[in-house]
DNA sequence: AGCACGCCGACT
DNA sequence: GTCGGCGTGCTC
């Protein structure tokens, strides 16, 4: 007699195994009623298996709550695969796979009251009403000769609730609920969108996404690395219908949706025809939405889904491709526990649901770009013999290093990939769009030394260069892009006469200046040193602190063009809805000269008429307190300048810095992502970060500084007692921002070769380790996030 | 002896 | 999470 084994909601991490009782068919996935103990309880089947030995009897289900499986096979085993890669329990990955709408049993489809006329109808009863009730008359009439269909009682107007209640009574019509779907973007329409013809490159591109579709069993995932104006979105389109036609169904994800309605606007317009075609999940939809949306997909009647990192939990059934647009952006790091990365989870579901994946980037993530242009060791057949040993043969969906033991038992690895060509084979195959789909060129970059600047008073905020070339684009009556990434929280300690910036001894990255310890702290290896009076390179004394944002920015526009119209777009004016929307609308209108905002206006925007980008201050995301400061600076001066001249004129990019050497920025001025990528591996595998190490960040927060400092001091002294070799385990220090939320915040950078031998060797010691009520423990495997 | 309280382990 | 068993310690 088979048991089906069910994992109980709630956060206790029970599974057990239940009889299935004869009237029901039970299949991994289902959600179920159960008893537990002298109580309901709900729980998801993870599978159904003949028990071995029975020391008592099972305890039979109760019910199914949902007559179909809710979760896919594919999910189920997504869900074991990041359980075990990022150390959560089972039940807390369920929960952010299955939407709080779906998981709860009192939501429910909407419904609304459908009245139909019966027939046949007296003739004489109608006749009757004419007089008496006028209303029910006229009513009723509409719905004979609407027919059997009928029609929702709130479309018989105003107040007509009442007469069909009457004319129900009577038994002239009858009312039948009906179930609809909630439409989040129903009253928006989208025009047809046709087809472009693709250059040679993209033509190239989209013939490998459609051979990779066509190949049987799993696959290599694809890094698309398309410059920026190379036509990515129009090669995704095109893909997406190429999978639709093969019967499979596609997820795209999106660094952050509600900042690209345009690409959704894309998809949602190139599959216009069938409108339920395009399912799109976004923070914003209600829970009622949301459990629309996700049934719909479930059912197979939504077959493109579109999505922020949590729609690569989307339930399609035949999933055939999964389209990562911006892949390097570190919003597909999931912010709250647990903390799994969008990017990497799609190429692990792509694997395991045997779909094709297509990573797309015009700056791809060091370690993406690592897997695309490494060599894989040739598989050593006496190494394939011990399979079972984890450290022996080690290999990883994400990380070059080790292999991951689910994923060679469930299927080949990708490793073992037959190569046609002669060439060594690599984790990812890489793609490379090198040329603007309307030919244009890339932008000049101009790099503005910030240092020969005059200092009057403060730092200089707008070079002089900068305002000649906005005077005269202003007058030539183009547009300009002014960049400035306000995340200002993370100061730095530079010097203004020789640009220097204080680095941590060990780590090679910038250091954080700390008050009350009066100490400059490397946050990742908690190396600290004393502030300095002067500049440790030029000996100048006028090294300090700076920062500043994009209000005082739009200040200073405001007096140095007062004539020009102006409008900033960063978190705070967006935060009112639809500002975004309506200021990009009216930025393409042509009744905006200048554009001011942070992130937000770097990627994916295509104004034909800018012809000017200028970065105000390219240092600040380079003196993050963060190994991967280059990488984003390098990525963020790429995109920025993406913007600049997509149209018939050239375009024109200012990048001032103090720093006009820095090798991200030189790179950035060359378009040479090659060259860049070279310098920053270098980097990397010197001082034992990603692609080369994992890393793994342990972070105690309490509203008391004591307890947070005290328990993660005794989480370190754990970790080092029998650490397993090759384990380099940092020092307890305090966050970047030592209190947020009224918690203080202390973290421990742990990193390994290996990220099972790092999430096992961490899941050991705290899982034998109580940790204080008051205090609060995350884990970060793979931390994107140092503050 | 009788009972309130809190800790701890089991729950299929 | 939640229940119940059981030990502790206080009161009648």
């Amino acid at each position: 007699m088979p048991a089906a084994q069910v994992l109980i909601d709630g956060p206790s991490e029970l599974v057990f195994d239940y009889a299935i009782p004869e009237s029901l068919t039970v299949v991994p996935g289902h959600r179920v009623r159960v008893p537990l103990r002298n109580r309901p309880a709900s729980g998801t089947v993870l599978r159904v298996h003949e028990p071995e030995e029975m020391q008592f009897d099972l305890r039979p289900l109760e019910s199914l709550i949902d007559p179909d499986p809710l979760v896919t096979a594919g999910l189920l085993k997504l869900a074991d695969w990041m359980a075990g890669y990022y150390g959560t329990p089972l039940e807390h990955i369920m929960r952010s796979l299955l939407p709080e709408a779906v998981r709860q049993e009192n939501h429910s489809e909407k419904t609304i009251k459908q009245a139909i006329a019966s027939d046949p109808i007296d003739p004489e009863a109608l006749a009757k009403l004419q007089k008496r009730a006028p209303r029910q008359h006229s009513i009723l009439s509409i719905l004979q000769a609407v027919g059997a269909e009928g029609m929702p009682v709130t479309q018989l107007g105003e107040g007509a609730a009442g007469p069909v209640k009457a004319l129900a009574e009577k038994g002239l019509l009858t009312i039948k609920e009906i179930a609809i779907q909630r439409d989040p973007d129903g009253d928006e329409v989208f025009l047809p969108d046709l087809e472009k013809t693709l250059n040679p490159e993209q033509s190239a591109a989209y013939d490998i996404i459609r051979e990779s579709l066509e190949t049987e069993g799993p696959r290599k995932p694809l890094l698309l690395h398309g410059i920026t104006g190379s036509g990515k979105t129009e090669v995704y389109l095109q893909a997406t219908r190429a999978a639709l036609a093969a019967g499979k169904s596609v997820i795209v994800l999106l660094p952050e949706i509600s900042l690209t309605p345009q690409t959704v606007q894309r998809f949602k317009s190139r599959f216009s025809d069938d409108p339920e075609l395009v399912a799109v999940l976004h923070s914003t939809l209600t829970q009622g939405e949301r459990f629309d949306e996700w049934h719909r997909i479930r059912k197979g009647k939504a077959r493109v889904v579109i999505g922020a990192r949590s729609a690569i939990f989307a339930p399609l059934p035949d999933l055939g491709l999964i389209l990562v647009d911006e892949e390097h952006e570190t919003t597909y790091k999931q912010e709250n526990p647990p903390k799994y990365h969008g990017r990497d989870l799609a190429v692990v579901r792509a694997h395991l649901d045997g779909a094709t994946v297509v990573l797309g980037s015009a700056t791809p993530s060091v370690e993406s770009y690592y897997n695309a242009i490494t060599p894989l060791k040739k598989p050593n057949p006496q190494k394939l013999k011990n399979q079972n040993s984890e450290e022996q043969n080690p290999i990883h969906p994400i990380h070059p290093g080790p292999k991951d033991k689910e994923l060679s038992e469930t299927s080949e690895s990708p490793r073992l990939c037959v190569e046609k060509s002669e060439e060594p084979s690599t984790k990812y195959q890489l793609v490379t769009m090198n040329q603007r789909a309307d030919g244009q060129a890339l932008p000049l970059v101009r790099i503005v030394d910030m240092r020969n600047e005059p200092k009057k008073g403060g730092p200089p905020i707008l070079s002089q260069r900068l305002r000649h070339a906005m005077d005269q684009k202003l007058a030539a009556g183009d547009q300009i892009i002014l960049f400035l990434n306000r995340r200002g929280f993370a100061r730095s300690l530079t010097c203004p006469t020789c640009g220097h910036t204080c680095e941590c001894a060990h780590c090679s990255i910038p250091v954080t200046y700390h008050r009350a310890e009066e100490r400059l702290i490397c946050h990742l290896c908690g190396y600290q040193s004393i502030v300095p009076r002067t500049c440790p390179k030029c000996q100048d004394p006028a090294i300090r602190l700076q920062g500043y944002g994009t209000e005082k920015v739009e200040e200073i526009l405001r007096k140095v063009f007062p004539k020009a119209r102006l409008a900033r777009l960063d978190g705070d004016t967006v935060r009112k809805k639809h500002v975004l929307k309506r200021t990009l609308g009216e930025f393409k209108a042509r009744k905006i000269d200048i554009l001011l905002g942070t992130q937000m206006i770097a990627k994916g925007l295509d104004f034909p008429n800018v012809t000017l980008v200028g970065v105000l201050n390219a240092d600040l995301s380079l003196n993050a307190p963060d190994f991967r400061a280059g990488e984003r600076t390098f990525s963020l001066l790429t995109q920025v300048a993406g913007r600049a001249g997509r149209g018939e004129m050239e375009g024109e990019v200012f990048i001032q810095t103090f720093v006009p050497h820095s090798p991200s920025i030189q790179f950035a001025r060359h378009h040479d992502f090659q060259g860049f990528v070279e310098q920053e591996l270098e980097f990397r595998e010197k001082y034992h970060f990603p692609p080369f190490y994992s890393i793994a960040l342990l972070s105690t927060r309490s509203r008391h500084e004591k307890r947070a400092e005290f328990t993660l001091q005794t989480i370190h002294r754990r970790l080092s007692e029998d650490p397993p070799a090759g384990m380099e385990i940092g020092l307890p220090n305090p966050n970047p921002i030592t209190r947020a939320h009224d918690l203080h915040r202390f973290q421990l950078l742990l990193r390994h070769r290996n990220p099972r031998t790092l999430t096992k060797h961490i899941h050991t010691v705290l899982s034998k380790l109580p940790i204080p009520e008051d205090v609060i423990l995350v884990t970060d495997i793979d931390a994107h996030d140092f503050s």
